[in-house]
DNA sequence: AACAACTGACTGACTGGTCAGTTATAAGGA
DNA sequence: TCCTTATAACTGACCAGTCAGTCAGTTGTT
């Protein structure tokens, strides 16, 4: 028996949420081990408790980065629905949990920046294609055989279509009060459609 | 008169070489000044000589970054040609110019990482994105006007193909031996010149 | 001799990680 | 109810390594 309850997963999580804060601020070298420990309302000391260091942080967010809203995105597999239907609810999706991730941008663009250094951060963004990639497949091949859709490379329209997401991201980035990242993801998303139909 | 003949214009360039292939390795933050230096075959001092500091070596490579090879593109303004071509012409400027990009591609996504925190970054990239629309817009615009592509908002368009090469360059970083970057600009691009006709 | 170009040892500021010491709390005994 | 004790949780001064930037001195050309 513990005389103090166990409050690891919760210091955790604190931790966690602080120093996405600090290094979507800092970026991850600038950002020193004291910011996230006063943002966290903690000492230094304390944060290597929980993590061995503080590239075991970033580690942890890198891990934590894709893991958040798919689940979701799964019951596509087996939606009855026509593919076009099932399209438009992806989109729909995705443009609902962008608000979510919105501040988790300038994490993901440090991440970009390690993209070509380090093959940890390369394994998860492979990851994270792959899945994209057969979720969507698929649906686009479903609505060729249906006739649904022009014939074609189904992987050719998921990856463009994943990439009309990504740059459009990218593009409001660049200039985020030019572009009102809703209204261009959806009429990017209606622009292909259109043009995917058969 | 100097006894010697002005190198300074030699050096710069020497060492804005050796800075964007040792920022493309190591990130900026990792570089050190004395990898530079060894890269250039010159030493440290001499860095000091030149630049004033890291950052402006830093701020150098930013200002040079875009005003490379979109002189190219300029000529598409008062070219005669039907929209549709103009836009095969553009797609495929883009990507042959894609390939003396791709070694600077590390070093674009190590200033994305800074976009968030850098003022000067951040106009960089507006700048960059007014360029990119004002020279596409008008030709969508005027395909929309003779009737060769359907009615719709220019910029909008302009944008979302934009965010085509954009994003299939991201989806490329995220897995460069899936993608073949050439056949998937070419093929996403084809994709919405169809879903744009009239 | 004059001077531009260059060098690299040095300095001072900074910061990731450590660890000896402190604090807070639950359990058990009186 | 109060005291003692075990120990989990926490702290922050400190250390060792790193590196941007400096500058006194060297080299080479005219």
């Amino acid at each position: 028996m513990s005389p103090k309850p166990d409050v690891s997963e919760e210091r955790k999580e604190q931790i966690t949420e602080a120093a996405t804060k600090v290094f979507a601020e800092q970026g991850f070298d600038k950002a020193r081990m004291d910011d996230i420990a006063t943002e966290a309302n903690l000492s230094k000391g304390t944060l290597y408790l929980y993590f061995k260091s503080k590239d075991a942080i970033i580690k942890h967010l890198l891990d934590k980065l894709f893991e958040r809203e798919f689940a979701d995105l799964q019951s596509l597999t087996d939606d009855p629905r026509p593919a076009s239907e099932k399209l438009i609810t992806f989109s729909e999706t995705m443009i609902t949990e962008m608000q979510t991730w919105t501040r988790l941008i300038p994490i993901m663009y440090e991440f970009l920046g390690r993209l070509f250094r380090q093959s940890v951060v390369q394994k998860a963004f492979k990851k994270y294609m792959r899945f994209y990639l057969d979720l969507i497949t698929p649906v686009i091949q479903q609505g060729i055989d249906e006739g649904e859709f022009k014939a074609g490379n189904a992987e050719d329209v998921a990856i463009t279509i994943g990439a009309i997401f990504e740059g459009t991201i990218l593009l409001w980035v660049y200039d985020s009060e030019m572009i009102d990242l809703e209204k261009r993801l959806s009429s990017g998303m209606k622009l292909l459609m259109d043009g995917l139909k058969a």
